[in-house]
RNA sequence: GCACCCGUAGCUCAGUGGACUAGAGCAGCGGAUUUCUAAUCCGUCGGUCGCAGGUUCGAUCCCUGCCGGGUGCGCCA
């Protein structure tokens, strides 16, 4: 990588010149955001220049003089306040797009240090509807997980399947009172759902149906066969069901260890805590409070209340003797940390939870667990009024249904540009144009902000989106198709047009920005990444014959699309998305 | 009330470990095609980066306080 080379480089200059670095110092060198002034850039003479006290553009002129970047650099300057700019030679440049076309990870270092990362997403509700946030955490887990394991980690995906909670009450009942076996031959999630919603409504309305629900989850929480019977086979039909799902969208687990999984770990985990004096009984709960550690404000146990700070304990078990999803949340941290030695676990879940996460964590940490543990939230999807999509007003949009119909449009596309392909063709391209779309236009945003939820959008054809991408991959591979003869593509490389060299840069910094994604675990930095890639690519392709050319021209833009080629493959490989050769 | 997230162009959104004219897409307007796949490219129109202070040579970005929207806050998950 550039920047890592440039830093250390960067290093050996403060060292020749004899500047004394201060603790916790380290020159930083970026991509440079406006290309006028170079490709790379660092502040470090003007970070440094504060803490000494020193001229900055005097320190800068210290380091350039020091500074042995010949071999990488046509142009080093100093530019405004202090600025360090550097500007890559093409040989530099011709050097790097070679090394990525031979590289199988396109140039991507892996890491130093490889870690035991657990990735906890998707998690979708056995019986229950499936709201649209499962389409975030499912599209954000698993591309985070390809990319770590792709940088060298090794990564355990765990889909933490909601297959025990109070909604079996209800669907042992309905299960038992209402069920229509034909529809649920045909459609078992969907006849689940709705007789999950019908039974719901009937409960609230009815407070003697209310009981009988509870009683039944009794009775399945206490071992009663014919209950457990139909638990089991809710369980396994929904399963089936999803498998199918993310076959169609190419995802897969390592495990599938759902909340039941832990069921037998739940009582002495709490007893465990109760011993140690972690937690205590407060009106009949088990709970775990405050410990007073940190500063109130942050302290996810209190809560202000008339400028009185009062307790907001975490609840590990219910006065009736149920445990809870901070239970279970607590049991399969501790399975993680021993069984599969996890360094770090990733919860890809929603930011509303993001209390429940600190109080689990500060809990387990409390229990020793010395393991990273991170909630990667994500923002809401709303509807088009603005406000949230939630399941509970009955609105539910379907993840396939979202899937069936961005494939449709596909096709139909693939339809009016008639290609001469075959109809089995079509329907593999559209498929994963069609699945690429949905999951790009999920991952190209930041996880953070809500955002509207549009079919338009999110199934548009144009525009930064997956289709866009891969037309820029396409372009690439049709190129090679028509290509007579045979080439040695890293022969005799030389970088003149000003578009081939954008290209080249661009390619180069591929390896950056993969690793830059798991800083603060955003996929869409890759997506926007890819975006400007095949922006830069296109651009390329208008200005610059390439089967036209001839000599070491030609081979240096064949070369260009090969790396292109390559990059985008792996690139969009990390977000989930499938190439085609053509569309 | 307290905590967290968000507030950037008509719409949907990027971005920033502090710089130079703040970027895209869509929508609008004007161009490019006997094509290496136009699902493309080039140009143009469009913004006091919620408001007010502070730190700084310099703030959309850091700090404080407001305003607006959202979410969460003892026995759901």
């Amino acid at each position: 990588m550039f920047r890592a080379i440039l830093t250390s480089r960067l290093q050996a200059a403060f060292t020749a010149a004899r500047i004394e670095l201060p603790e916790s110092f380290t020159p930083n060198v970026v991509i440079a955001s406006d290309t006028r002034y170079g490709d790379y850039q660092s502040n470090a003479a003007m970070v440094l220049a504060k803490q000494l006290k020193a001229n900055p553009r005097a320190l800068a002129q210290q380091i350039v003089d020091q500074l042995d970047v010949a071999d990488l650099c046509e142009k080093t300057s100093i530019d405004g306040p202090g600025f360090l700019n550097f500007t890559l030679s093409a040989d530099a440049l011709a050097k790097r797009l070679s090394q990525i076309v031979l590289d199988d990870k396109a140039g991507v270092p892996v890491v130093e240090k490889p870690k035991t990362i657990v990735v906890d997403f998707s998690a979708p509700n056995i019986a229950k509807p499936m709201h649209v946030g499962h389409i975030r955490s499912t599209f954000i887990g698993d591309s985070l997980a390809r990319v770590a394991r792709f940088i060298g980690h090794k990564v355990i995906t765990d889909n933490h399947v909601g297959d025990w909670g109070t909604q079996f009450g209800m669907i042992i009942h309905g299960w038992k009172t209402q069920l229509d076996h034909a529809a649920l031959k045909k459609d078992a999630i969907h006849e689940l759902v709705s007789m999950y919603k019908a039974v719901n409504a009937a409960a609230k309305a009815d407070e003697a149906v209310m009981e009988t629900c509870k009683s039944e989850l009794v009775k399945l929480q206490q071992g009663n066969a014919q209950n457990l019977d139909i638990w089991k086979e809710c369980v396994r039909l929904t399963l089936e069901q999803l498998e199918k799902v993310y076959r169609t969208l190419g995802i897969t687990f390592d495990h599938y260890l759902g909340e039941s999984f832990y069921n037998e770990a739940l009582a002495p985990l709490v007893a465990d805590m109760l011993e140690k004096g972690i937690a205590t009984i407060s009106d009949g709960a088990t709970v775990v409070f405050s410990d007073g550690s940190v500063k109130p404000e942050n302290d996810p146990f209190l809560i202000k209340e008339k400028d009185e700070w009062k307790a907001a304990p975490c609840i590990i078990r219910k006065g009736d003797g149920g445990f809870l999803y901070a239970t279970t949340d607590l049991a399969t941290i501790d399975y993680r940390v021993k069984e599969w030695k996890a360094d770090e676990i990733w919860y890809v879940v929603g930011a509303p939870q993001q209390l429940h996460f600190r109080q689990v964590f500060a809990t387990a940490q409390r229990r020793g667990v010395t393991t990273i543990m991170t909630h990667i939230a994500f923002g809401s999807i709303l509807g088009p009024d603005g406000k949230m999509f939630k399941t509970r007003s009955g609105e539910t949009v379907g993840l396939l249904e979202v899937i069936d119909e961005a494939i449709e449009r596909a096709r139909t596309a693939a339809e009016e540009k008639d290609q001469g392909l075959s109809d089995t063709e079509k329907d593999e391209i559209a498929r994963i144009i069609g699945t690429g779309a949905v999951k790009y236009a999920e991952l190209s945003q930041n996880r953070l902000t809500d955002y509207k939820f549009s079919w338009d959008k999110m199934l548009s054809l144009q525009g930064n989106t997956a289709p866009y991408l891969l037309n820029a991959y396409v372009r690439t591979r049709s190129i090679f198709r028509k290509l007579e003869g045979a080439v040695t593509l890293t022969d005799d490389l030389t970088i003149t047009e000003p578009a081939e060299r954008a290209l080249a840069l661009k390619l180069a910094q591929f390896a950056e920005n993969t690793h830059d994604i798991l800083d603060d675990h955003r996929p869409n930095l890759l997506a926007n990444y890819l975006y400007e890639l095949a922006n830069t690519y296109h651009s390329f392709y208008e200005a610059c014959p390439v089967l036209r050319a001839e000599g070491a021209v030609k081979n240096t833009r064949l070369t260009l699309c090969e790396a292109t080629s390559r990059v985008l493959k792996t690139g969009l490989g990390l977000l989930g998305i499938q190439t085609t050769e053509r569309m």
